[in-house]
DNA sequence: TTGTAAGCGTTATCAG
DNA sequence: CTGATAACGCTTACAA
């Protein structure tokens, strides 16, 4: 039982060397076409499958891959329709180039351990362990939002040329690449629609990926700080100004989530007039628990979500959409040309009115 | 500008030889409390961000991630709702001990330069390229079809210690691991259901994934032949013995090609009393064809799936349930112990009788 | 068009 | 508990 052929046996065995044999699969144009295929002919002989991937990338510095570093466990990402969408997205832009897509759970260890040539992140924030570590590997990064101060809202697709040198744009690091939404307008464009509906009253629902508060828990606005993370939320209410808003944590962000919470804010004595959450799958969720309760979104109560997932239409959710799939693919672009100045590309959202909202009940409770 | 650390930087740094720094990352029980405490923060101090993951593996020969190789295109893997499902289970499985997920299309190229320890194949054949690349390599191989003669259905999980050394079993390669049900029987369920419902016309929805055919041409027996692809089929045919059976060719697997398909079938001369669609994707999208030009499903014409993916039971469609996120999570365990005997598991299936299948219109051509 | 030679960064082995 | 040494399989200037 021999060992395994490698670009040596395969060398010897037809008599040339092995950076000839190299060249026979990086360069085939190097070689003459008689001893290409003499060398693929023994190769295949020998049962040489090809250039060994680690072998490989350790000399050429190139992985030929890229990773996705998302926010939860890694079977969420296969359960999020907003995750999965944007991953298709991602697959379109870099299966052209036969590179392959390496998805992430926020794992420092599982980061390091990686073989990617660059990474993007999913709804994980810059301060993550997971995020710093890719940042130590000196891995190209590309995020999937805004940095802090949620930039002016200049317009779709600004790769400013204008790079900041010194830094001094946020706390700490330069904002780098990005293939982001106005999160904050998104909430913002909520709100006014909430606001002009006549709305005072509306609890918002917040996943709690990142680690405030722990499920059914109300959480108070001081701990929802990160202007990363809860744009959204700030959004709103910067929109709605002299409402009453309360947050509510709802475990992490699932349809059974949403039902869950359902259950905790309907029941409350005084309960919201709209509720509006982080995303659509909650509200969906949240939509189905109504249904099943015999309450009509829209009219007992307004509900509203963000993202225009598939099924949002259905459900009549009012949302705010944003073209997830093109993100997906933006991000694999720039994933897969890491140039030196970082990319921002600003993506248009727009909100989109259906049933789950309606006008705001008459002050008379009921 | 020096050059990125090395675990050299790092040794010389702290005054102890490489080897010792690689302790304290591999086996840091190895290592006196002092000095690893003194190793890590150098090593943090210098941005070392840990043992590079080329070097590692070419040394170690292992990558720390598992492929899933698929027939499609990337971005479909995140299009179907069963591909999602199973991955769903894969990564629930492999999570936990910080192995990475790597996606595959069914390019030999991408499989070749994949940093992976083992592959499981999904849907495709082990004849297609791809698969043999992933041979050549020697990697570890779990399948999730049962290999050519659909086996005797013992039982659920039977992980035979039988070793078939020989490989007298198929044609050229002793079958290995795979966890999978027995598709050729759950075409027979299928197919005893409706020849019971007293249908003799029925035409089947195959996806084209594999080269048979191309999207909305009919399908000749003849060329429905690999029995690891078609095995739905064959099962299908075998339960029906008297029927008129046509194949349709559907397209890829999906929604859409359902739909589109559906415009094919229904405006037949002959048309059938009974359409099976080989998943219930397609199933979904032809019966959706159906509602909205006002035929009804399991009157007008019996419409019957497969899998019982999150949405057929909403849609009252009769298919053959099988567990598929926990057919992701057995793969998943195979592939991270991948050890010298094969492993096989079979899942059990389930007919699933809902509202889409009813007893064939009397013969009166209406 | 082909060969030579020098590592890429790590870890296994074995000795101290 | 720590250190020296030798690979692991490949690519890539550069030289012939």
């Amino acid at each position: 039982m021999n060992r395994r052929p490698t670009i040596k046996t395969v060398a010897e065995a037809v008599g040339v060397s092995t950076s000839t044999v190299s060249n026979a699969y990086n360069r085939p144009d190097q070689l003459s076409a008689k001893l290409l295929a003499r060398i693929k002919a023994t190769a295949e002989e020998l049962g040489y499958p090809g250039p060994d991937a680690a072998g490989r990338s350790l000399r050429s510095g190139r992985a030929g891959a890229v990773g996705i570093l998302l926010t939860n466990t890694l079977s969420y990402a296969f359960s999020d329709p907003y995750a999965v969408r944007f991953l298709a997205g991602v697959s379109q832009a870099v299966e052209p180039t036969d590179t392959s897509l390496v998805v992430l759970p926020p794992s420092p260890e599982a980061v390091q351990r990686a073989h990617i040539d660059a990474i993007a992140t999913l709804c994980i924030p810059s301060s993550h362990p997971a995020t710093r570590a890719a940042a130590a590997r000196g891995l190209p990064i590309v995020g999937t939002t805004l940095p802090d101060q949620a930039a002016d809202p200049t317009g779709t697709d600004d790769p400013t040329g204008t790079d900041d040198p010194t830094g001094t744009a946020g706390p700490g690091r330069a904002p780098g690449s990005y293939v982001a939404i106005d999160d904050r307008e998104a909430g913002r464009l909520i709100g006014r629609h909430l606001a002009r509906l006549g709305h005072h009253r509306v609890t918002v629902l917040l996943d709690t990926s990142t680690p405030y508060g722990s499920a059914g828990t109300e959480v108070g606005p001081e701990e929802i700080l990160d202007p990363e993370c809860w744009a959204r939320w700030l959004g709103l209410r910067e929109a709605m100004p002299g409402a009453e808003l309360s947050a509510v944590s709802a475990g992490h962000n699932s349809y059974e989530c949403g039902q869950a919470t359902a259950a905790a804010v309907l029941d409350r004595q005084d309960r919201p007039t709209a509720v509006v959450a982080v995303s659509d799958v909650l509200a969906l969720g949240f939509i189905d628990a109504m249904r099943r309760r015999g309450l009509d979104p829209g009219r007992d109560l307004s509900v509203a979500g963000f993202d225009d997932i598939t099924g949002a239409e259905a459900a009549g959710l009012t949302t705010v959409h944003q073209p997830i799939e093109d993100k997906g693919r933006l991000v694999g672009e720039l994933l897969l040309a890491p140039g030196a100045e970082p990319r921002r590309v600003l993506l248009p959202i727009d909100l989109v009115v259906r049933s789950s909202t309606g006008p705001a009940p008459t002050p008379s409770r009921s």
